[in-house]
RNA sequence: GGCUGGGUGGCAGAGUGGUUAUGCAGAGGACUGCAAAUCCUUGUACGUCGGUUCGAUUCCGGUCCUAGCCUCCA
């Protein structure tokens, strides 16, 4: 069985991965809080952990089992959905119906559970009882709270020493609370907003208790890995695990991994800067896999920059890539040679697979990357046909690993990449078939003046035509 | 102030105790009627100061800069 390296936070180093029962690998995600679409910086924890999820799913065979919940009630859903004058649940099944279609235009494989909060009440009061019953958490105004202090381990993951946190330095400390550090399991909702029954108030859930209740349903007390954005880190996976180690007495997950942020220009996303990309923007702009590319083309450890230029090479990182499988005649593979179609195929892992023994590094994908672009010379390099068509083949079921190149080659150079119709392309496919022919017939005339015209005139509708000794293609131009 | 990351060639971004990463962009050449694509050649990078070492970008320490978090932001 291949190794795979993962860097757990909980630990600060790089372990190695060893599953709790390999016929069954159990990860769970922080999803999203479904307020509003989400933007680009929302896609980086999806795209990446998809890339872990599909690692997983071909060395442990398939067999792995992936939760990603949703966040479907908190505050800012409640003000949302207050000052649109709908329900909760209208607002919230719009944003996750647009977030499934954002992340499917990023070829996101279905994870295996994407449950909802307010589908799982009940559980998290379960596990509220529970915490009420082993004395670590008590009930106070209508509220119940987390008892931090009896819990000497709070502060593992994150680092923190309690006393020295410089406790309510952001925000003030509520009077019914026992220490400052204490976090809300159960609070009570005001007027107006939904609320839960429940024997404490009519209310509704802290924030962390969620991940507690749906994580045990779905992939029980404990599982392998826990994974999320690295501001979660504090208080939420702290939190997380305080209430797991409080209600089963378990460590919640061995692995813990944390993705970092995503910046724009150098910039972090903020509403005050009015410079947040939301990821709908972005695809209307850019092919989803361009979008992914750029998310992978960084470790996902490391701060992520967002720019135009970025954006550019990656485009032209997927053109040379794509470049390669054209040069084939890939257009045509079988079934059984292309496994790649974008359907998230559970591929028996491969030993010699230099993608995944990047991944199998804790998940290094930039270096993944490099080993597409090692198989995409040796396929412009090669003479022999067979060997170029044996090669695309390997590129495709490489590039799989990473959820890449599972268009058409045609199709992908005929949009670049963008939609069409977003470029100032009016012109339709017959059309410049027709303009390439008249070129084709000014060229065997040696009218090389008329053939330019042509050629100039597709050019300025962003058209670029190549003559090949197989006939002249065209293709969106590069910009 | 505390904790955790990071500082690599024009840009992005891996990696390594002593030998070309890779992609994008640039320059020159080949191919082409001209282009495009492709191919060839090319640019001598590792924040800073010390230490260990025959030798450090890579290990250790200091320092500077930078990012994130420190109660509800992926």
């Amino acid at each position: 069985m291949r190794k795979i390296q993962l860097y757990n936070s909980l630990s600060n180093s790089i372990e190695n991965f060893q599953p709790i029962d390999p016929k069954n690998v159990r990860i769970y995600a922080c999803g999203p809080t479904v307020y509003a679409s989400p933007h680009i910086g929302n896609a980086r924890p999806i795209v990446v952990f998809d890339v872990l999820f599909r690692v997983l799913k071909k060395i442990y065979n398939g067999k792995v089992t992936f939760v990603r919940n949703i966040t479907d009630v908190d505050d800012k859903i409640n003000k949302k959905a207050h000052e649109l004058g709908i329900s909760i649940r209208e607002l919230t099944d719009k944003v996750i119906e647009e977030f499934h279609s954002n992340i499917s235009k990023l070829n996101v494989c279905p994870v295996t559970y994407e449950p909802r909060a307010t589908d799982h009440i009940n559980e998290m009061l379960d596990i509220i009882q529970k915490l009420m019953d082993n004395g670590y958490a008590y009930e106070a105004a209508g509220h119940v709270l987390f008892r931090v202090k009896k819990l000497a381990s709070y502060g593992k993951l994150s680092k923190r020493n309690i006393d020295e946190m410089i406790a309510g330095s952001r925000v003030e400390v509520a009077p019914y609370k026992e220490d400052p550090m204490d976090f809300v399991l159960w609070k009570p909702s005001e007027e107006g907003t939904p609320a839960w029954k429940s024997k404490y108030s009519a209310g509704r859930p802290g924030w962390h208790i969620e991940c507690s209740a749906m994580s045990s349903k779905y992939l029980g007390n404990k599982f392998d890995i826990h994974c999320g954005g690295q501001d979660l880190m504090f208080p939420h996976h702290e939190n997380e695990i305080a209430q797991n180690y409080g209600a089963f007495g378990e460590l919640m997950a061995n692995y813990w991994l944390h993705n970092g942020m995503l910046l724009i220009d150098g910039q972090k996303m903020s509403k005050s800067l009015g410079n947040i990309i939301a990821l709908d923007e972005a695809l209307k702009r850019y092919d989803g896999e361009i979008i992914r590319y750029v998310l992978l083309s960084s470790h996902y450890q490391k701060t992520l920059n967002w720019t135009e230029q970025a954006v550019h090479q990656a485009k032209q990182a997927l053109n040379r890539l794509y470049g390669a499988l054209k040069k084939t005649d890939c257009e045509t593979l079988t079934q059984n040679e292309d496994r790649n179609n974008g359907e998230c195929h559970n591929n028996q892992a491969d030993d010699e697979s230099a993608v995944l023994n990047a991944l199998c590094t804790n998940l290094n994908t930039p270096l993944a990357l490099v080993a597409l672009h090692e198989l995409a010379d040796k396929i412009y390099k090669t003479e022999d046909k067979a060997e170029a068509r044996k090669l695309c083949v390997l590129l495709k079921q490489e590039a799989d690993y990473l959820g890449l190149l599972n268009k058409k080659p045609d199709i992908w150079f005929k949009q670049n990449g963008i939609n069409r119709n977003s470029t100032n392309a009016t012109i339709s496919e017959d059309e410049i078939e027709k303009l390439i022919s008249e070129r084709a017939e000014a060229k065997s005339r040696k009218d090389y003046k008329s053939a330019d015209e042509i050629r100039k005139k597709l050019l300025d509708m962003n058209i670029q035509i190549e003559d090949t000794k197989y006939g002249t293609t065209w293709r969106i131009a590069l910009d």
